[in-house]
DNA sequence: CGTCTTTGACCCGCGC
DNA sequence: GCGCGGGTCAAAGACG
């Protein structure tokens, strides 16, 4: 890399005049994404005000098609640069050089610019020097061409610096935040095991010390829907339904899915279930947890295994099922096929459902063997720009940061219907409360739970434009399919992009914060950090736009680097608003935690 | 050659 | 029992 870029300086300018740097131009080496984006900005036209090359190590005129032609008619200009350099020799040495850098990389094309420049540089320069004094005669041009060349390639260099500081900044936040929320994860299990003892033991106490009804209420609210939203909100449901909800509980239930999940990583225990006995094992042997295993997609599987087992059984079972039944179905305009949320998918099938001409994809995470989770696709009949994506299941493998959110979303969503399902005694929930839950910062209207059991499904209905920050991007970025990524990166950019797939994957951003909230609230540590990261997903805008901007232009510009950007920017992302809102929530949390999500 | 997609066929549950 | 619809399988083809 460094050598391509002695090479293509060793080009030079002048040599370019007379002949075409063939070996130059060749010199594709890996061009940092940052660089591929500031090419993209900077225009050709822009290379007579190349003057700014101060502001931005990478705004020095580029262009990046540099064909024959181009080559040519860089050549033209070049001389007029020249001839504008003669004139200016006391001048800004900045504007030579930025002449000069220009018609490397014009010439040069890609050619990464790395630090080893100057070396190269210098070698050649002289050369270089030797053709311009065939076009400008002045010594004193030489060495100021001299010398504003080692300018720039110092500042290169230090720019270079920066940007590699800045990327070993940006792993060591992304394994931070990684290590946090698997650290969180762990504890939101533990802490809820715990709390569903307390419940019992709580229960046990109302029936034998009478408690008086509003004490038992105080009690039961943390139970029902978790305390999602502000106490305002949980009072105003907890009067009418919470109590029985709550009183329905059953604690076996509630305890099913946390120690589940508390047996190692969230979603291991019970797809493994599943996965010993997928549908093949099913159709083989139908008498191997039959239950598990048939059950599928098709809730009706569920109703049935209920009734044939025992009371405990049943429970347990019905719980289980819910959980690994329990869909998030994600409403969000895209015009690409699919949605790409980190996961790798393979289609196993595709029908045409009823009352909708748009076929319904099947997919089925392939990222590890018998990873239970699958997700249909399937366009809206009515607003065929509306892409709706439904996912099941738990992963039962470690995700790439890039999946975390979406992973993290499906578990939340299973948990959550789990929890509220099983709370309510007529298998009904409140939607209100739930898509505040859900959404905190979303209008009811946008979150819709169907919890009609036994099939209880959490809607995310994104195709409303109410934030208006998600106004301020061109829409494309969403048009362009970015295949195996980015949950994450919609999560990070997702306050910019308009609508569709980033503003659902900023909504579940807020959605799997919130399943830390739901199940903390009582305690003050979890509950607080779950709210950060509630608000941090809302309080994104306090992202530098600059940043955002570049990390959208790098992603939408590099397939490639995609992932990693996307991974990199949304642990920053999340880190520094977690941080941020974390001070910032201390006042006032809570309604701070609302305000903030309203603004969707 | 391995992987993925396509697509017709099959299985299953449900309602009539 | 039959038909319908949802979900899945698996052979064939496409693709890199």
């Amino acid at each position: 890399m460094d050598k391509g870029w002695g090479l293509t300086l060793a080009s030079d300018p002048v040599s370019v005049f007379s002949s075409t740097n063939n070996s130059s131009s060749s010199n594709s080496s890996p061009v940092s994404s940052f660089l591929k984006i500031k090419r993209d900005f900077s225009s050709d036209h822009n290379m007579a005000d190349s003057r700014n090359v101060h502001n931005s190590m990478f705004q020095f005129p580029v262009s990046l098609s540099a064909g024959k032609e181009e080559v040519s008619a860089a050549a033209s200009r070049e001389v007029d640069f020249f001839k504008e350099k003669i004139n200016r020799v006391d001048g800004h040495d900045s504007k030579t050089t930025s002449v000069i850098v220009k018609k490397e990389n014009s010439l040069a094309e890609a050619a990464p610019r790395s630090r080893d420049v100057n070396t190269g540089l210098h070698l050649l320069t002289a050369n270089a020097r030797s053709d311009q004094s065939t076009v400008d005669d002045g010594v004193s041009c030489e060495v100021d061409d001299k010398r504003s060349k080692n300018v720039e390639l110092a500042q290169l260099q230090v720019e270079l610096q920066k940007m590699n500081s800045e990327n070993q900044r940006l792993k060591d936040m992304l394994s931070q935040v990684t290590n946090n929320y698997s650290a969180l994860q762990m504890h939101f299990v533990a802490l809820m095991q715990q709390r569903n003892h307390g419940v019992e033991s709580n229960k046990e106490q109302e029936t034998v010390t009478a408690k008086s009804s509003e004490e038992k209420k105080h009690e039961m609210v943390p139970r029902q829907f978790m305390d999602l939203g502000p106490s305002a909100e949980t009072d105003e449901i907890s009067n009418s339904s919470s109590e029985e909800r709550t009183r329905s509980i059953t604690p076996q239930n509630h305890f099913e899915v946390a120690s589940t999940k508390n047996n190692g990583k969230l979603e291991a225990v019970p797809y493994d279930q599943e996965n010993s006995s997928l549908r093949d094992g099913k159709r083989i042997g139908g008498d191997e947890s039959p239950e598990s295993e048939s059950q599928g997609w098709n809730p009706n599987k569920v109703q049935k295994l209920n009734p044939a087992s025992s009371a405990n059984k049943a429970i347990e079972q019905s719980a289980e099922a819910t959980m690994r039944k329990a869909r998030v179905s994600v409403r969000a305009r895209s015009e690409a096929p699919m949605i790409s949320d980190g996961c790798q998918w393979r289609k196993y099938g595709q029908k045409m459902a009823k009352g909708n001409p748009c076929p319904r994809a099947y997919y089925r995470c392939t990222m590890a063997v018998g990873c239970p989770v699958r997700k249909q696709v399937q366009r809206c009949a009515e607003d065929k720009t509306i892409l709706i994506t439904t996912y099941e299941g738990n992963h039962n493998h470690p995700l790439p940061p890039a999946a975390m959110t979406m992973a993290s979303t499906t578990t939340a969503a299973a948990t959550m219907l789990l929890s509220g399902s099983m709370s309510s005694a007529d298998g009904m929930m409140n939607p209100n409360l739930l898509a505040r839950a859900i959404l905190p910062g979303c209008s009811s209207s946008m979150a819709t739970i169907s919890a009609s059991a036994p099939f209880p499904t959490v809607t995310l209905d994104l195709t409303n434009n109410t934030n208006p920050l998600q106004f301020q991007r061109p829409p494309a970025q969403f048009q362009v399919p970015f295949p195996g990524q980015p949950q994450n990166f919609a999560l990070v950019t997702a306050p910019q992009l308009p609508q569709g797939f980033g503003q659902a994957l900023y909504n579940q951003s807020k959605f799997s914060g919130l399943q830390l909230s739901q199940d903390h609230m009582g305690s003050s540590q979890l509950g607080h950090q779950a709210q950060s990261q509630i608000l941090h997903s809302g309080q994104q805008p306090s992202l530098s736009h600059d940043t955002l901007s570049a990390a959208t232009a790098a992603i939408t510009s590099d397939p490639n680097f995609t992932a990693a950007l996307a991974a990199a920017i949304s642990s920053i992302i999340g880190g520094a608003n977690a941080n941020t809102t974390t001070t910032n929530n201390n006042s006032n949390s809570n309604s701070n935690a609302t305000n903030t999500s309203n603004r969707n």
